[in-house]
DNA sequence: CGCAAATTTGAACCAGCTCAACCGTAGTGG
DNA sequence: CCACTACGGTTGAGCTGGTTCAAATTTGCG
C-alpha cells in the first residue's frame, strides 16, 4: 500500500497532526505528502466563536493546527460541563462523518486555525488514501482514552488531584505537538473554564489553584502556568501517561497492516 | 461493493450486533452474512472470569452475545472506577487492534457468551467486508458518546439523577437489542458495582436508591430493577436518548458510502 | 445449615458548594 | 484622561450532599 518513505524526526515535522501521530506511529515522507494533499482547505476561526451548536447540525470536520477548542454540554440547570478539550493536531467534529445532529457544543477558546473537510471529502479521500484510516482510527482511541482517564478523575479524584491530573494531561498533549517551554506554558482556559471541565465550583476552582501554588507545586496565573514541581505534580495526580498512548509501538509495517484494516 | 440485499425487520435478527447496528443502520441480508462468516469463533466466560488484567496485555477483541462486561480501573488508593459496560452487542477490547497494555480490567458481570477475533484476523475480515468497518466505526462513535454522556452525569448531575441516568441509559441500550419485558428488567450489577460507575459511595448509592423506590420512581432489589414511573425516571435524569444514536439515519446507500470510507 | 457476600440503616463528619462581598484589569465612551 | 462597566479572579462564612465508620440484617450459595 505505501512505499518505503524517508523516515523524519519530530523536530522538521511541520503539522501539529503530523508530530502527534509522530508520537505513535512511524511517520515517514510518504504519510507527510498525504497530509500535504489532503489538508488543502484552512480556516481562521476567532476566538469564542461557535464551531457547532448544541443541538445544531453538524456541518464540516475540522483538524486543529492552532488554538484550542472546547466540546461542552450546557444543562437545564444553567451548569456547564466540558467534555473535552481539543488541541493542535486533534480531530473535532469526527462524528460528522456519521450523525447529523450533535449533543454538544464546539467553541474556540482561542484564536483558531484548522483544516476543513466536508465529510464526503474527507471520505473520499481516505479511500484514496488507506494511511489516513489508520489515523482516524488511532485518533478516535486516544481521544476515548482520554475520556475513560477523565471518567476516573471524576469519579474518584479529589478536586485538587483532578487539578493536577488535567494540567499533567496538558502539559504532556503540548510536549507532542512541539510546544517548547514546558515549564512556562501557555494555558488560554479561564477558572471557569477549569471548573467546567474538572466538574467543581469556580470558587473551589480558585481555592484548588491558590493551594497548589502555596506549596510550591504550580502556579497559575493569568493563563501562565509555570510548573514548580512536577514531580510531586504527577504523584499527587497519581498521573500515568499511557493512557495518552505517546509511547511509539507502530513500525511502518504495523502501520501499513493497520492501514489496510480500518 | 453490497450487492441489494433483502430488508429485514428486527425481530428476525439473531445476533445482538445486528439489533443493535439496526438501531442505526439498515441491516439486509447482506450484512447479516458477513456477520456469519466472521462470528464462527464462540467463548463462554464464566462470571466473574477477568478477560484483561488492568496492566495487563491485551489478547484478542471479543463482540458479546450476551452477558454483561465491565471495563474498570482499581486505583492505588483501593478505590475503584467503572468506566463503561459492555452489552450484547458491543465489542469489548477493541483498543488491542492498536495498543499492547491495557490501562483497565475488564471483567465478566455474569456468564458471557462472545466471539472472539485475533486482532490481525479482524482486520482481515475488514480487508474483506469494508462494511465490517461502517460497523466498527459506528460503535467507536458510540460508545465515544456515552463516556461523553458519563462525564457529564460525573461532573454536573446529583447522585439521584445519576442513577436514573444510568438506568434510564441501560433500559434503552437493552430494548435495542430486543430484550422484551422492559417493565421487569434484569440488571446484574451490584450496589456496589453501581456505586463505582457513579462515583459515589456504596452507602450513599443504596440510601439514593431506596429513596427513588420510596418515591414510586423505580425498584431495585436482587438484580431486578421494575420502573413504575418511566416518565418521572427520565425526567429526573435529563434524559435524551439521542445520545445513544438508536435513531436511524443511514439507509443502505449512505451505509455503502461509509463502508466505503472508514 | 452455615459461611461469605451484599444490603441496609443510623450517626458523625467533611469536601466542596453557595452566597456574598471585594479586587484588579481592560476596555469604552464622554 | 477619567468615569464607568464588565469580566475574571479572590476570599470568608456558613451550609449540605455525600462520605466514613460501625453495626445489624438479608441473601446467595456450597
Amino acid at each position: 500500500m505505501l512505499t518505503e518513505g524517508e523516515h523524519v524526526g519530530l523536530a522538521t515535522l511541520t503539522r501539529a497532526i503530523l508530530k502527534k501521530l509522530s508520537g505513535f506511529f512511524d511517520v515517514d515522507t510518504n504519510i507527510q505528502a498525504i497530509f500535504d494533499d489532503v489538508c488543502k482547505s484552512s480556516v481562521d476561526l476567532a476566538a469564542n466563536s461557535v464551531l457547532v451548536e448544541q443541538s445544531g447540525d453538524y456541518g464540516d470536520v475540522f483538524l486543529i493546527e492552532s488554538g484550542w477548542v472546547v466540546r461542552s454540554r450546557n444543562m437545564a440547570s444553567g451548569a456547564r460541563q466540558i467534555v473535552n478539550v481539543a488541541l493542535p493536531g486533534d480531530f473535532v467534529a469526527l462524528n460528522a462523518l456519521l450523525f447529523s445532529q450533535s449533543d454538544f457544543e464546539l467553541s474556540c477558546k482561542t484564536d483558531v486555525t484548522a483544516y476543513r473537510f466536508a465529510s464526503n471529502e474527507l471520505g473520499d479521500a481516505i479511500g484514496r488514501y488507506p494511511a489516513l484510516s489508520a489515523a482516524l482510527f488511532w485518533a478516535n482511541a486516544h481521544e476515548e482514552s482520554m475520556l475513560a482517564e477523565r471518567i476516573v478523575s471524576l469519579g474518584r479524584r479529589s478536586a485538587r488531584a483532578r487539578t493536577a491530573h488535567v494540567l499533567c494531561e496538558f502539559i504532556s498533549r503540548l510536549e507532542i505537538v512541539g510546544v517548547e517551554d514546558i515549564e512556562r506554558l501557555i494555558i488560554p482556559i479561564s477558572q471557569d473554564d477549569f471548573a467546567d471541565i474538572l466538574g467543581i465550583s469556580i470558587v473551589h476552582m480558585n481555592k484548588t489553584l491558590r493551594a497548589l501554588e502555596r506549596d510550591g507545586v504550580i502556579s497559575f496565573r493569568n493563563a501562565l502556568l509555570m510548573v514548580m514541581n512536577r514531580d510531586r505534580l504527577e504523584a499527587e495526580a497519581g498521573f500515568e501517561a499511557g493512557y495518552l498512548h505517546f509511547t511509539r509501538r507502530m513500525d511502518s509495517r504495523s502501520w501499513r497492516s493497520i492501514s489496510a484494516v480500518a
